[in-house]
DNA sequence: GATAATACCGAAAACGTTTTCGATTTTATA
DNA sequence: TATAAAATCGAAAACGTTTTCGGTATTATC
């Protein structure tokens, strides 16, 4: 089994490599006859050019790196998927890379794809990061860089973020609306800037109803689980018995507290309503059905590519890039667990 | 930014670029001062080899290709984390394409990724493939190659499954021996193999237990989705009011089921009995719970990758290389929706 | 001090492609 | 027919690395 090359191509045709090239890349110089002799030998023999030397010689490999926290998740997977699909569509392949969460991984990953030398790096930092070194390394080479979700604030990038303080606000005056007057957060880690957000959109909705603000009912979950649902929820209602609806960080953390509402018969939403965030497919299955803030996640993945790729193309023709911010929108999606009726 | 090469290094140093290699890849024929003296420039400059040139000279790019159903799936997704997982341990990159249950877009990726040359490809097939010659194809042309979960029986590569018809068995024995008697069977398409072998258990469980069996109880998928669950879910109760339990093809399909029944004050497990298959995560939190097969999914993403480094290695030093199969093992996870008590 | 053995180094080829630029041939123009 | 213009082709360099193999310099051996 030996490679087809245009060189065996140029010696069974007794023309030159030159040509041969230049006649599969159809360029005006080569004669129509030699063009189709050279198309018709190479289809033949299932000639497809060695990407190995073609990404030496254009410099580009036509490949992205993407680095996310976990795949096994409802939000990353579906904006996976819309990436692929989206670069797949402009000839691009994409390499998969999991930060765990963990900073040092994260730190590690990008240099592995720098190394690689793709042509460009989407990625959402991890929980722990808070910490810039390898984020500017990106841009310190040159490589075209979009950050989604959670983005560092301080990096200068493309990013394709959703207005996390408004739509939690808008979560939270949902709960409101509902009745709800005694209202705790179970909030994300500290460091991911759309935690933060999110936080901040739960105190200025609270601000706004004239409703106190109160530490206490916020609970702060480390590694995000469905298990620290369950803790929290159980925490809360020891604590707090007049808390009547809960703002969850995302839904996975909002199933474990309805799982344990539902284990203390605690009704839901009549004692205690609850919102989650990124409406995960579980949640229209689950008793009660979970209400949500549905985030554009597939349309996020495309969003993502699509800056990336201006990036690249920019980058090629030596054209400046000015980084661009695009925001997407959200919904509350209301269901069984909010709506005290 | 001038990319640093071994030139630059040879250069400053005024040493050939041979040296300079061989330093920084620990050749014996190079003295310990000059290694000291390249290795501490290349730190300096923080040289990384341009892997563009480094594969067309190797002949190799450490890069896997992946192609699934769909990433957005709880299964696949574990096993993509498995294989990723595997893969970044043994210094390889993961590509990862979909297939969206299309064998035309199938066969598409499979060329993308010989195209690509990639060192290996790790694949599980769409539910449409009734069709060889794209895996054929990477067979001729001698690239390792692994097939896991829905694979050809035709094709003589590597395999990682489970026993589908065993797994299916013992489900539907754990229907009857919670006393189901009337037991329907939603299948997966008519295609991938493991939708035929579970369907092949479901049979022989019924034969076992000298249970007559009526294929007007076995209903298809076509997608494989919730809203099949719910469709199908109208249409036994409809068409067979005498129907007691449910063995569904996957889990995802059988929340639809649950969904449904719920809708209809049906109870679970008592007059329907139901057991989905892979425990998706979900399965645990709806209510009734969903009892569920256990497929080791991360495992066998895990497995995957190291038969495909195995035939890697032996393509590499022209070793001969045997396909190799591995069978994971099942566990029914018994829950709410089927202990009738 | 001659020879053999060893240590160290570098020239050069090779991987397969793309692209520039000059050379040649053909056609058009006067 | 002479000349200009256009069409067609190919040599060669370049991308950056790895590795073979021959050469020189150093050390060991007698």
């Amino acid at each position: 089994m030996k490679e087809i090359t245009l060189k065996q191509i140029a010696e069974t045709l007794g023309i030159s490599i030159t040509t041969v090239s230049k006649a599969l890349k159809n360029y005006p110089d080569v004669s129509p006859k030699t063009k189709k002799m050279v198309l018709e030998l190479a289809g033949e023999l299932h000639y497809t050019p060695n990407s190995f030397a073609v990404n030496l010689r254009t410099k580009e490999s036509k490949t992205i790196g993407l680095i996310i926290p976990e795949v096994v998740h409802h939000f990353f997977s579906n904006v996976v998927n819309g990436i692929i699909a989206e670069a797949e569509k402009n000839g691009y392949l994409v390499i998969i890379l999991q930060s765990n969460e963990s900073l040092e991984l994260e730190k590690k990953q990008v240099e592995l794809l720098i190394n690689k030398r793709v042509d460009g790096i989407v990625m959402s930092l991890s929980n722990e990061s808070n910490d810039d070194e390898h984020l500017k390394e990106i841009i310190r080479r040159g490589i075209p860089f979009v950050q989604f979700d959670k983005i560092s604030k301080l990096i200068q990038s493309s990013k394709v973020i959703i207005n996390d303080q408004k739509a939690a606000m808008e979560a939270v005056q949902h709960l409101i609306d509902n009745g709800c007057k005694r209202i705790a957060h179970i909030r994300g880690p500290v460091n991911p800037q759309n935690a933060i957000d999110r936080f901040i959109g739960y105190k200025k909705a609270l601000e706004k109803n004239a409703i106190p603000f109160d530490s206490s009912l916020v609970y702060t979950c480390e590694n995000v689980t469905f298990e620290e649902g369950l803790f929290f929820a159980k925490k809360i209602v020891d604590e707090h018995p007049d808390v009547d609806g809960i703002f969850v960080i995302t839904d996975l953390v909002a199933v474990g507290v309805l799982t344990y509402l539902n284990e203390k018969k605690i009704n839901v939403p009549k004692d205690i309503a609850v919102i989650g965030f990124s409406n995960w497919f579980m949640s229209k299955v689950i008793t009660p059905k979970l209400s949500s803030v549905d985030q554009p996640s597939y349309e996020m993945g495309v969003v993502s590519f699509n800056l990336l790729l201006e990036e690249m193309q920019c980058r090629k023709e030596e054209l400046p890039f000015k980084p661009k911010i695009i925001e997407l929108q959200t919904n509350i999606i209301a269901r069984e667990s909010s709506i005290k009726i």
